[in-house]
RNA sequence: GCGCUCGUAGCUCAGCUGGAUAGAGCAAGGGAUUUCUAAUCCCUGGGUCACAGGUUCGAGUCCUGUCGAGCGCGCCA
């Protein structure tokens, strides 16, 4: 089914071919900022006139002429230096929604040309706590992918554990000398983390530990039985706690290969660039220079041999495109590794790789001081805590809105409420800003939240447990009111913005698309009692009531946000 | 020093790949409810889009420079 959008753009071009006029790409029709200036306008005219030295307005008017509106609209008018606006009737928007409805995609084609996709995102570190750093990128990669995948993409998510990194080093060594075996059953991921950090602190004390720790870790990489029974214990128990979180989140993966999966690669791969003259010997170590990129080198093998992440995530790369053939890996990643990405992306050139490569970077988080978001003691704040706080949070506000609601409900949906204003707060901006984190403002039930829409959800729900007959969408709907139509129009759109997201991976247009929907459905719900309405009317307004609450959910679902029935 | 990402209302942020008089929410003030969940809606005030040039019919958006912020720059990931 085609977009509002799209059959506009068709009769343009019918218009301007019957013109004799090449457009090139210039023929975009896309929404008014203003409803006074139409619904729908394109600024093809300007863009033709220049090139042709003709008056942008009177080459507006030939072409809006030309343009069939049957059954669309009244004819287009020439406003402005030039636009072309166009306006919908009631009538092309009732018969469209009503087409819309019968559709379990509403109005979001799949793409012509599927791909396959790889989308790597999350990617925490064993024997490390998960912590609000790595929440954007699996909030925001499973987003990406779930829109990918609801567009027809065929799309791999693999979660690159960080399983062989130097921080096991420290973990083995602290493991020897300062293990509670007692705190490890009983809080295993607890008591990793005191490791870590103790073996921390001390190596940056005495250069001797530190040494001892870099040892512990070519020990493991050499296959040392001891050191490799540890590490294995370390990723089984860490991946146990990372399941939680992503249970909890929502979360699934296709693959969960760490670093480790591909250490075996890695010693024949650094001769391979060598022996290609991708990479040079410099100061010892193994090296990969391009200078258009940076003076940095990219260094594939450390002079003492071991081989740190970006030798790793060569390997990776030259995996995944073995065994899935993809037309494209994104990596959502955040932004400070944009040189790291900038080199892997041209040492993959170099060794031939057509694929699409994208560093789908995302500011940090910060705490209320506008700094890096910390616990009081300074740590980064563990996710778990986050989330439950979250759940908390909402829970207290839903017991106080709602008392009547049981227990067990008021608990799922305090999960649900908890869970969608954390996504939603990240998902809502723009991914590359720094965006501070407030409880308030994500709970709040005004403005761009989660509850805000999940609300919208709710009410439009209520109306339907009211109804004293099941809900048959009529053939045929009437839409007399401003409010009706505003919120058909908006309706609309969802088959425009959906397929939007994936150009320049931005959820947040989607979810400001969302925002408005909702804000649209309150004013219809203000000023158009549906229960109270009879014959067409009423099931008109139903009609727009079931295909926004079926929207808003579906939305929300693209970005990993459920709705209660009740809240 | 070099590079990357930014700089929009008092605060938090949008701005749909260059379009019309730059929009929301919060905060401030005023109004609407015997409710389909007021957890909402309506109205009012609030701007040198950091600054200066340039590109063109048109610039918050593109190019150059300046100032400011954050991050990154050989053996961490």
């Amino acid at each position: 089914m085609p977009t509002v959008a799209q059959t506009l753009q068709e009769r343009l071009l019918n218009a301007l071919a019957a013109l004799e006029l090449e457009s090139g790409d210039s023929a975009q029709v896309v929404p008014t900022a203003d409803p006074r200036n139409g619904d729908y306008q394109t600024s093809v005219a300007m863009v033709l006139a220049k090139a042709r030295r003709e008056n942008p307005r009177a080459l507006a008017g030939r072409i809006a002429e030309k343009i069939d509106m049957a059954g669309i609209g009244p004819a287009p008018e020439v406003a402005g230096p030039g636009f072309v606006n166009f306006r919908l009737e009631p009538e092309f928007v009732a018969q469209k929604l009503v087409a819309v409805s019968e559709d379990p995609r509403l109005g979001v084609e799949k793409v012509a040309n599927p791909r396959t996709l790889i989308v790597e995102f999350s990617s925490p570190n064993i024997a490390k706590p998960m912590h609000v750093g790595h929440i954007r990128s699996t909030i925001l990669g499973d987003a990406i992918a779930r829109i990918a995948r609801f567009l027809g993409h065929q799309v791999v998510t693999d979660n690159h554990l960080g399983d062989w990194g130097t921080q096991f080093g420290k973990v083995i060594y602290a493991w020897k000398h300062f293990r509670d075996e007692a705190a490890l059953e009983a809080h295993p991921m607890a008591e990793l983390v005191r490791l870590y950090r103790e073996a921390d602190l001390q190596s940056k004390r005495d250069a001797g530990v530190l040494e001892q720790c870099r040892l512990e870790l070519v020990r493991l990489q050499k296959g040392d039985p001891e050191n490799r029974a540890i590490w294995e214990r370390c990723v089984t128990l860490s991946r146990r706690e990372f399941a939680a979180i992503y249970k909890l989140l929502g979360v699934e993966f296709d693959e969960q290969l760490g670093e480790s999966a591909y250490d075996v690669e890695l010693p024949s791969m650094v001769e391979r660039l060598l022996a290609k003259g991708v990479a040079e010997i410099s100061e010892g170590a193994a090296v990969v220079f391009d200078n258009e990129i940076s003076e940095t080198p990219f260094m594939v093998r450390k002079s003492d041999g071991g081989f740190g992440y970006a030798t790793t995530d060569v390997a990776t790369l030259e995996y995944r495109v073995k065994r899935w053939n993809p037309d494209g890996i994104w990596y959502v990643v955040g932004a400070p590794q944009q040189l790291h990405f900038k080199q892997l992306f041209g040492v993959a050139r170099r060794l031939g790789y057509k694929v699409d490569l994208e560093h789908i970077a995302f500011g940090s988080i910060l705490g209320e001081d506008r700094k890096l978001m910390r616990t009081r003691s300074g740590e980064s704040v563990p996710l778990r805590e986050l989330l439950e706080e979250a759940i908390d949070r909402a829970g207290k506000l839903v017991r106080d809105k709602n008392p009547a609601l049981p227990d067990d409900e008021s608990g799922e949906i305090a999960k649900i409420v908890g869970l969608g204003a954390v996504k939603y707060a990240e998902l809502s901006q723009h991914r590359l800003t720094d965006y501070v984190f407030s409880w308030s403002k994500m709970l709040s039930f005004q403005g761009n939240t989660a509850p805000y829409l999940q609300n919208a959800y709710v009410r439009s729900r209520a109306i339907f447990r009211r109804l004293d007959s099941p809900f048959r969408p009529p053939d045929r709907i009437l839409l007399a009111e401003p409010a009706e139509q505003t919120l058909g129009k908006e309706i609309l759109r969802f088959g425009e913005v959906v397929p939007a997201v994936l150009d320049g991976f931005k959820p947040n247009v989607l979810a400001n698309y969302l925002y408005e929907l909702a804000a649209k459905y309150h004013v219809f719900y203000e000023q158009c009692p549906v229960l109270t309405a009879e014959g067409e009317t009423k099931a008109s307004r139903l009609l727009l009531c079931d295909l926004f609450s079926r929207t808003i959910k579906t939305g929300l679902m693209l970005l990993g946000i459920e709705v209660p029935e009740r809240m």
